[in-house]
DNA sequence: AATGAATGTTAGTAATTACTAACACAAAAT
DNA sequence: ATTTTGTGTTAGTAATTACTAACATTCATT
């Protein structure tokens, strides 16, 4: 029999690789069998599967992708500053290309808007980055967050392999220069 | 009682609207509803809901989405190619938002990569249009294909009113020229 | 008028699944 | 030693749902 240490962590975990490979839809039975616990035992830890769900988010949300967007943002060098936040997110982004995928699409299926509005969430953190880089300059800092979000996002959805897997280092560099300089064409 | 009249359109048409809504989990019996049909006639045109779904994704695919970058490959000077895309592009998709934040999320749910590889069609259409216009040039048509996705999808996944709605015809297309600078940027 | 094709109606099955109740048991706290 | 806490087990309910069978009905064609 199991020991009596308190399972919440391991039920986290477990949903954080099942929900990884279903989404939603997966099972609390599911859940429960990869956790190695009881399915009641889940229940009374988290109520209903939508409480569990949401509450895997949130966790992975802030141990996973803390934003270095802000402190960056102080940098005086603007071209620095993007290639730094081009670089660690795509960094981030790659080595969580399943989680991602599954929380943009749940995002996009209306699963977690009530709780947790992925989009805007990403969206934000960039543009106040943003902000707070270019504070009184004229720039369209909302285009710019939306560029990069949209590299971001090429490389969730599109078809690659983990992003620049396949290149050398000297070959990964300039194709992270390309796209400051693409963000750079927006100023 | 309704008309003998084959009801098989009638049922595609509810069945894109209802997926829009739920995706995959909407229920025949909503789409049988919402079609105004019995659902075992549902069954008997699609035989599985499986079937009915891959029906109308390949339906709208090739009714909606016809992509015109082919078309403009030929135009000569790249920078009103790359615009030409941009607007046409952002245009298709500010109109079947919903369908296509549907088609993104199932796609990431791997509920449809076996019978249509969504990204690939996305990536590999802009990618051949660039191929072409870009024929002998030394260009990384694959980063252009990238971006310009990344583009596209920022307009999807990230918040945003349907786009343009809210600026007029001169700021649109300083937006829409800023994008094509970007893209050219990696040139 | 008779036939056939498409559809509707009613009823049902078998599987899944979120969630609960009741009781048993082991270990930690008192 | 007793209580409390966390967990497991067994059993179950109620709802949903993809899908089928059998038969009835309506319209168009001949």
């Amino acid at each position: 029999m199991n020991s009596l240490k308190d399972k919440t962590d391991q039920i986290l975990k477990a949903a954080v690789a099942v929900f990884i490979k279903k989404g939603l839809q997966a099972t609390t039975q599911e859940i429960a069998k990869e956790a190695d616990v009881a399915e009641v035992t889940l229940y009374r830890k988290f109520a209903t599967k939508q409480n569990l769900f949401i509450s895997v988010i949130k966790h992975v949300l802030e141990n996973q992708f803390n934003s270095k967007v802000m402190k960056l943002a102080d940098e005086a060098d603007t071209e620095y500053f993007f290639r730094k936040i081009i670089e660690n997110r795509l960094e981030v982004l790659s080595k969580n290309t399943p989680l991602v995928k599954m929380l943009i699409s749940e995002s996009l299926m209306g699963n977690l808007t009530e709780e947790i509005d992925l989009p805007k969430l990403i969206f934000t953190s960039l543009k106040n980055g943003l902000d707070h880089h270019f504070a009184g300059d004229n720039v369209d800092t909302e285009l710019c967050a939306r560029q990069l979000g949209g590299i971001f996002l090429s490389h969730i959805v599109l078809p690659n392999e983990q992003p620049f897997h396949h290149l050398d280092e000297g070959d990964k560099e300039i194709v992270i220069d390309k796209y400051t300089r693409s963000v750079m064409a927006l100023l």
